[in-house]
DNA sequence: AAGAGGATGAACT
DNA sequence: GTTCATCCTCTTG
């Protein structure tokens, strides 16, 4: 069975936080010099530009960084951390919307020598790919990609639905982790996972089930 | 022109 | 549980 890239109608909703719950379970593919890797996505959180004091386009803020969300969805933003970790997000919603999911866990699926080796480990175990900096290392995911259309027949980067996606039951909310001083936006539940997975990020502030 | 700090992860005690 | 690596971006002077 060939799997289409998702076309760009799916990620032009309103409504970004059903979008971060729509996203689980679809897989995220790269494939740079003909070397394709890839995850099911299974932790997700939702960033909203224009009321979420946690999204760097809090308050429609438009920075040289953030501007790629300010653009339709369905494109990458991808942002360096700590001078260390690159975090893929993907852009929602029509223009000038400014909200993104931001990708936190996927469980590997194609190519796990690959992954291994961008990782610098040896097994196939939850650090490879449980966390937004783990696995965008892991799917080769840089800085360099953000702005990229992932709908695009060209894109070296792209999500396809191959059936996994996960019964509603089975998705799990949360507080999103790292927005502590977004005061009271940290307590919105706009982190999703799907229950029982152990490639879901464990990360300081994050609930232990 | 300069400095603080960040949507994290790994390696420590 | 704590510490710290490491660099880009944004704010301030």
């Amino acid at each position: 069975m060939v799997s289409d890239r998702l076309p760009q109608s799916f990620y032009l909703g309103e409504d970004v936080v059903f979008l971060a719950k729509a996203l689980l379970g679809n897989v995220l593919v790269t494939e740079f010099n003909g070397q394709r890797s890839a995850g099911r996505i299974v932790e997700t959180e939702a960033y909203r530009g224009p009321d979420d004091r946690a999204c760097h386009a809090f308050n429609n803020r438009r920075t040289p960084r953030t501007e790629v969300m300010f653009g339709p969805g369905g494109h990458a933003y991808v942002y360096l951390c700590y001078g260390i970790h690159h975090l893929f997000n993907i852009v929602t919603g029509p223009e000038d919307a400014a909200h993104a999911v931001l990708i936190r866990g996927v469980e590997p699926l194609d190519n796990l020598a690959l992954m291994l080796e961008r990782r610098h480990l040896t097994k196939p175990a939850p650090p490879l790919t449980a966390g937004p900096g783990a696995l965008a290392q892991a799917l080769g995911i840089r800085t360099i990609h953000s702005g990229l259309p992932l709908f695009a027949p060209e894109s070296p980067i792209w999500l396809e639905d191959r059936g996994l996606t996960p019964s509603p039951e089975s998705i799990v909310a949360g507080t999103r982790v790292g927005v502590e001083p977004a005061g009271a936006c940290a307590l919105r539940p706009w982190r999703f996972s799907i229950k029982g997975s152990p490639w879901v990020s464990r990360a300081k502030g994050a609930p232990t089930p």
